[in-house]
DNA sequence: GGATGTGAATGCATTCACAGCA
DNA sequence: TGCTGTGAATGCATTCACATCC
């Protein structure tokens, strides 16, 4: 019974990523109380075919049950083991401007396996200041407070100008990943994990698909 | 000489993403002064191969010049161009909390092409603040405004729970491309172009590339 | 020599279609 | 009947490798 996540041969990148969708979709259904769903039904919510959808899953185990579908709470509760947050992830923030604060403050992190744990800045003037029950440290001491603490993540929300610099000392301070919110492409050795946001280039995605979409009138 | 896009058959949707990563690259070389780069050289600051980048310019016509490599204003001004953003897209924000003031305090839109050209939001004591040169609207004038001014994009920053509401009355208004920033799947008609941004999707992704790496230790 | 542009070859990812189970 | 899991078939995207041009 116990299906033992067995850590599979191969899978495809993006396979892991629509995985974090479905947990989203699914998580929204618990919330409802919603008891089972299909492969047609997550992937219509989702814009996936149902045999996407299926395939994806099977990558990481036999969750389904012929007949009935996936029950919500079991294959949450599996896809979240398999991503890694059924633990707390402790990450740090480095960057106390306005979006740093706008991250600091949004109150949905925890229950998804974060916890920020820290906060650095490295504007004189912010060092000490309190953001709810954060208070703003010298991002000098972000190796230390790293060592001390295991924080695995970081998210990085400084202008795009020193950007490359303080995930240099990121790195050095023994950080896997990068959550990476300046509009830079850094580089990281391979051992480091990292994602990046940008928005202007979300928005150039629009304006292309928009821009070159002149065919059905 | 003039090279005129030629509206190319058919683009992988990768290369269309990829094209944002060479311009927002190219547009830092240009802020250096640096007068060309080869597909090599270009490929390396990004993280893909030469071959990749050549052939995904190639898609959209012939701007390099051999034995040279590509000419960074020429080709920049190319790319601008090709996305659309060489013209200037009247963007609306929605929601004027944290993250929605944080956008709109970010500097960077201008210069990339977009411009927010009114803020809205449904909380009748932000209506008629001011942040920056911006104040705030109720949501109830979006439809009026977006006819009036034609503005055709919009960056979505309101709670999960009111999202699938707003981009509703969005579509309705005649907005043509939805940035979203809330941790929900949007549905939209086809013809509406969507982009999203959940944060706890990033971390998560993160997450499960550092606990699936137990292989080199 | 040093670079691009591009058909051909390879490698991934998605979809099909169906056996098998509840 | 309704749905999963999965090999086989298809369809995309990337990489190779080389003719071509400055």
């Amino acid at each position: 019974m116990a299906v033992e996540t067995p850590r599979p041969a191969f899978v495809p990148n993006p396979a892991v990523r629509r995985l974090s969708y479905y947990l989203r979709q699914l998580e929204s259904y618990q919330k409802k109380g919603r008891r089972t769903v299909s492969s047609k039904q997550l992937g219509v919510a989702l814009g996936y075919t149902d045999a996407q959808v299926r395939k994806d899953l099977a990558y990481f185990g036999q969750f389904g049950h012929p007949g009935i579908g996936y029950k919500v709470d079991e294959l949450s509760s599996h896809i979240r083991q398999i991503i890694g947050t059924d633990k707390t992830w402790g990450t740090i923030l480095v960057g106390a401007g306005n979006l740093g604060r706008a991250l600091l403050a949004y109150a949905g992190f925890e229950s998804k396996g974060f916890r920020i744990v820290a906060v650095f800045d490295s504007d004189e003037r912010k060092i000490g200041q309190s953001y709810g029950s954060h208070h703003i440290r010298p991002t000098s001491d972000i190796r230390l407070y790293v060592q001390e603490h295991r924080a695995r993540l970081a998210i990085l929300a400084v202008p795009a100008d020193v950007a490359q610099d303080v995930a240099d000392d990121l790195v050095n301070a023994g950080i896997q990943g990068i959550l990476n919110f300046a509009p830079v492409a850094l580089v990281v050795p391979p051992y480091v994990a990292l994602s990046s946001v940008d928005v202007a280039i979300q928005l150039e995605q629009l304006a292309f698909h928009l821009h070159s979409a002149r065919k059905k009138a």
